[in-house]
DNA sequence: TGCATATAGTTGATAAAATCAACCACATTG
DNA sequence: CAATGTGGTTGATTTTATCAACTATATGCA
């Protein structure tokens, strides 16, 4: 059982990858850094999404965070509404433009996937997905933030 | 097919992995940031190894590659020595010091690797790995470290 | 009720990581 | 030899992330 590949593995394919989108994002002209788009992204799957949701979900420091998700709201993105479950904090929606760049993100995604899933079979998709998580969870001791 | 779960599955994977060893790296008390870590490994691996090829093989700008490779220098982890075959550049070599570095790392990965693979058979590792390549070659880009 | 403690978000200071442009020394081509 | 390319270095700057402190609201409990 090859141990030693695993991580040249995982390693190799989360850095083809993120190429492969980072391309994507390039030419067609998205003009966001990728922790901009995560958080986006992050917004649109949400409903109920507030700052210290993303921040959680993708793990970074909320002043981070907030940084990012002020930019996103200077150049209308996104806008931030009162949450009526608790005032001290506000829920995140996509503004017509921000929807726009998610739209496009998921394209140049399900393009990458696409490439990506070339020549595999469900059945090993599946399986991939199924062993990954496991994976997740076998390591799971999150540090959160 | 859920090609929704792949990109998610990939980001939380090495980000799952890279907090595993970065914990690993914390209570073994190495003294490195990631990417000098990554310099070592790649010294390492290439016993003709300069700093261009580190540059390319991390995908950095080698402003970035120099200084890194001044601070393993100024600390004794590596050493440069003249390239017989190219007079403007240095050969990069491990020493003793940064050679035990490595050691310990490879002993963090192993372990980091057998956390994450408890519970999965010998056939899912097999299959994990063989799909997991064939994605690599289906996105092709480049080679990471 | 009222106090203690926790949580969401923000801000400022700062560190860490990366990039760009300019440059030097040597290499390669013709 | 000149012209142009490449490996490496440096300085200035930008980007990204972290920590600590703080405000405002929330929650649990005596």
């Amino acid at each position: 059982m090859p141990t030693r590949a695993i991580n040249e593995l995982l390693h190799s394919l989360s850095h083809s990858y993120k190429s492969a989108l980072r391309a994507g994002i390039k030419d067609q002209q998205i003009p966001l850094p990728i922790t901009h788009i995560r958080a986006l992204k992050g917004i649109h799957r949400n409903a109920k999404c507030t700052a210290q949701s993303i921040a959680q979900r993708m793990q970074r420091d909320k002043a981070q965070i907030t940084r990012v998700l002020n930019e996103l709201l200077e150049e209308g993105y996104i806008s931030k509404i009162a949450n009526p479950d608790d005032r001290r904090s506000q829920l995140l929606r996509l503004s017509d433009k921000g929807m726009k760049i998610v739209t496009q993100l998921n394209a140049i995604e399900h393009k990458a996937n696409k490439a990506m899933m070339a020549n595999l079979s469900d059945e090993d998709m599946r399986a991939f997905i199924r062993i990954g998580n496991t994976m997740i969870d076998n390591i799971g001791t999150d540090t959160a933030q």
